[in-house]
DNA sequence: AGAATAAATATTGTATACAAAAAAATTGAC
DNA sequence: GTCAATTTTTTTGTATACAATATTTATTCT
């Protein structure tokens, strides 16, 4: 793969559009920053599952990448905890043990419950619209029984909530705790008796918005996410 | 100074103890982190300040290695937020924003109440013996006018309640955002009022924690950082 | 002299080469 | 056939080389 200097992903900064027209994209991104947004996806995709050795050679030359800008990625990675470093051996793809995940997802809800009290002050009303609008395309999904929407748009609100908390070390790290418990949340997803619950709570959550009531708004997103890793402490009793 | 070997930090991972006996230290931490931590220090400890560009070729000739681990490292201090890479110019040492600082503060004081609240369940005797000998210490260093140590041992007391959390998610993210606020402390520490203040607020903490009132413990570590960030937005307004 | 432009210099970004360590495969003994 | 030891191969860790970009200095024109 890597013989062939064309297939490149972008060997410079920009594409120099040499030969067809469809290549014209220029790439603004940083390589390392392309390159470690890549392999996230393929962690969060359970693409590489946990545990799973990540080589550099095969997977640079999946990407048409160098060993160097991966490495550099795969740095940010472990940082970030999506990966561990194991030395002389490399990357894994992390795997935290269920206390670890059950840690993070109570620091999450934590974090959530802090943003919606923040967010009833700071919420425009075009905010609370969009959150509600999106509650609505939630219930929409369910209906359908798409739970890949259902999930994505349930982390949407989340997301959209600590947003409106305007509280920019409170977004970040509310990202990267997210991206870590992510399976977690992903496989709780797909537990019915789960999906019935969560609208209920969503439902209390749209109200609690709406009616600009930071102690209910808080107080159920501080438990909301507490079944969730319930489900993961018992997998790993039965093992 | 690269052009001498013998003078590297480390070419492998082990010292090989070639000639002197002094030598004989084995080196286990990967070179990246060694020089990820190293680079660290000199941020948090102001030997490089905020805005400051970190020339790659300089750094690395200091501390005797290539550019390859120093640059590995940087996107850790890039993830961690201690150090801004900018595209084609690299690496900065950060210079967050006041309201970047405030937002941080707010978020650590959030973080040590909610440790607050779960330290006064899982600590052992043991454990609050050893804040309380801290908070002694700590007063010993006021009546020295020892500004340094006492800033130290009230950063050890507060990691210290964090770590009785046993939340390693929580104690994860205390440590990054600390780090991440560490000049702004260190500057308020300067100044004689708040160090007044502070001394109060520490008996209140280490009272509760005695008798294990997580209500109270929690509010004090809510507002206790409130003044920081006030200095940090108050000196903002001036310039 | 001062601004605009062009050449020179330095710095970062990426790829590759080499060294060290780990993993895999082969060989030999029992 | 299985286990152990040794060799081979693969993989990671570090350094260096080269390319692309940015910065500085020099030069020209007004």
């Amino acid at each position: 793969m890597a013989e062939d200097p064309t297939t490149h992903v972008s060997t410079g900064q920009f594409s120099k559009n040499e030969g067809a027209e469809e290549t014209a994209v220029v790439i603004q991104l940083p390589l390392v920053h392309q390159v470690a947004g890549l392999v996230r996806d393929m962690i969060v995709q359970d693409e590489l599952q946990p545990g799973e050795p990540i080589r550099e050679r095969i997977i640079s030359e999946t990407l048409n990448v160098s060993r160097t800008p991966l490495r550099e990625g795969l740095k940010i990675l472990a940082t970030e905890g999506l990966v561990e470093l194991i030395p002389n051996r490399g990357a894994i793809v992390a795997e935290p043990a269920p206390a670890e995940t059950r840690d993070r997802l109570i620091l999450l809800s934590v974090l959530e419950a802090f943003a919606g009290e923040l967010a009833v002050n700071f919420a425009t009303n075009q905010d609370i619209d969009e959150i509600t609008a999106l509650h609505y395309e939630m219930l929409a999904a369910q209906r359908r029984k798409n739970r890949l929407l259902y999930f994505k748009l349930n982390q949407d609100i989340h997301s959209g909530i600590v947003r409106i908390s305007r509280n920019s070390a409170l977004i970040e790290n509310h990202i990267r705790l997210n991206l870590q418990v992510y399976r977690a949340r992903y496989r709780n997803n797909l537990k019915s008796t789960e999906w019935r619950r969560s609208i209920r709570e969503h439902e209390k959550i749209i109200t609690a918005l709406q009616e600009r009531n930071g102690d209910a708004l808080s107080a159920i997103l501080r438990r909301h996410m507490d079944p969730v890793w319930a489900t993961v402490m018992e997998e790993a009793v039965n093992f």
